[in-house]
DNA sequence: TGCAAATAGTGACTTATAGACACCTTGCTG
DNA sequence: CAGCAAGGTGTCTATAAGTCACTATTTGCA
């Protein structure tokens, strides 16, 4: 054993340390409303109960923390999320039986379309309307993480089209606008809306159309941009 | 051994866990420039080097993240600090020598008077100007969470007066605006300025005036209120 | 076939907010 | 008491957001 294990030993000995675990509030947006990604527990703390997606980082297989997010959430959807974003930690010593436990929380956002059929061969995955969600005894903190989780999408809703994520590739402003609704809990001014669209110049026109009833509406998709906040007030979220 | 007991030690060792840290980036304004608090590294990963403070949380004594924070910060300060925020969190197998490892990263500021005679006490601790610890070799990737920190501030001076807990309690309107000036980077207009702080009705004039070479300016202190943003555009940070 | 309903998208006025900058105020100093 | 230096304000302009009526394009049905 050389010195540099021997220290690596030595240190990890030195400190009792929290449970580490990554869970993730994975949104989508389906039939006029806003669906969280659960997963029923059948593990020993809370078994039997629902609750996020998530789990203990590999220390072998994951070399970061959102490796391992992502590989969780391939798991029960089949694919990795087009959207990922950090959210919070909440480490404290009673939201665990076991003990001192630390969560990395993660926001997500994909098509319900694109994991549909992946979903339904996964027994102890499904979608679930967020405000049917709100009335579950959901396992550990996992209700006051999709709360985090809920606010900080309606912040996004409000300046960005980050939300758009949670919509198939190809979607129409009246859907996107009707989607930050929800999120945002008010009615939105089409015009105002629009101009804010297009002035973030992060869509692009496919040149197709949807009929819906009335006129078709444009079928938009996201600019493959890195960063797809509406306000580049001055650069970054 | 009671049947919880067993569960919660049979749990414990199925998994390997991450180390877990947290660190702080204290960061205050003295003459005319951002300081960050760092400390000499005592220990062997990366001992000898400056880093932030912080280190492993205490199973017994911390009943929360933010607890061991807290506790670090005041060690090094005397006091603990009138903002704290968390900021990322940051876990991967290589940023630490001993393996896998996860930091919660706080921000926090704080006036540089408050701790002035108590960090003169302390020899490992020391407030260092943001331009010189950036050419610095920092241990771990602490050079990388001052940036992020540094970035996360710089947000919060466009559209808060979060910036003022970095300010003595009483403070003038010049002196937050050249702090904001600095965060930004780049000069400000006065009348914006101050209107956006009007607005905001975070600050209460305390009558008492300070003179600095020409007509003397007010003193200003924070309304003891919950949040301290200026924009509450539709509510929250 | 053509008219009404339904949904998409625009024009143009109003209102709110931020930027610019000249000007006034208040203390100090010689 | 003049004039400098720094604080603080009045007001015009520019830009972005809100409002709402109006136009546009489809479907369905008399």
């Amino acid at each position: 054993m050389d010195e540099k294990q021997f220290l690596a030993e030595y240190d990890k000995r030195q400190y009792d340390s929290p449970l580490v675990t990554v869970d993730a509030v994975m949104f989508t947006y389906h039939e006029e409303c806003l669906k969280v990604l659960l997963v029923g527990r059948s593990n020993h703390p809370d078994q039997g109960k629902w609750g996020l997606p998530g789990g203990f980082v590999d220390l072998e297989r994951d070399s970061t923390l959102e490796d391992t997010v992502r590989r969780k959430l391939k798991e029960k959807t089949g694919i990795e999320p087009p959207y990922l974003e950090q959210l919070q930690s909440i480490g404290n010593a009673k939201r665990d039986k076991r003990g001192w436990s630390v969560t990395i929380a993660y926001t997500a956002l994909m098509a319900y379309q694109s994991c549909e059929a992946h979903i339904a061969t996964v027994t102890d995955a499904q979608w679930l309307a967020l405000d049917v969600v709100s009335q579950m005894d959901l396992a550990f903190d996992h209700q006051a993480i999709i709360g985090l989780a809920r606010e900080r999408m309606r912040q996004k809703a409000l300046y960005s089209i980050v939300p758009a994520y949670a919509l198939p590739e190809a979607f129409t402003l009246p859907e996107l606008q009707h989607l930050h609704e929800v999120l945002i809990g008010k009615s939105l001014q089409k015009k105002s809306f629009r101009r804010r669209i297009e002035q973030a110049e992060l869509l692009i026109d496919t040149g197709e159309k949807r009929s819906e009833g009335g006129r078709p509406a444009a079928l938009y998709r996201m600019k493959q941009a890195s960063g797809a906040y509406t306000f580049v007030r001055n650069l970054e979220d």
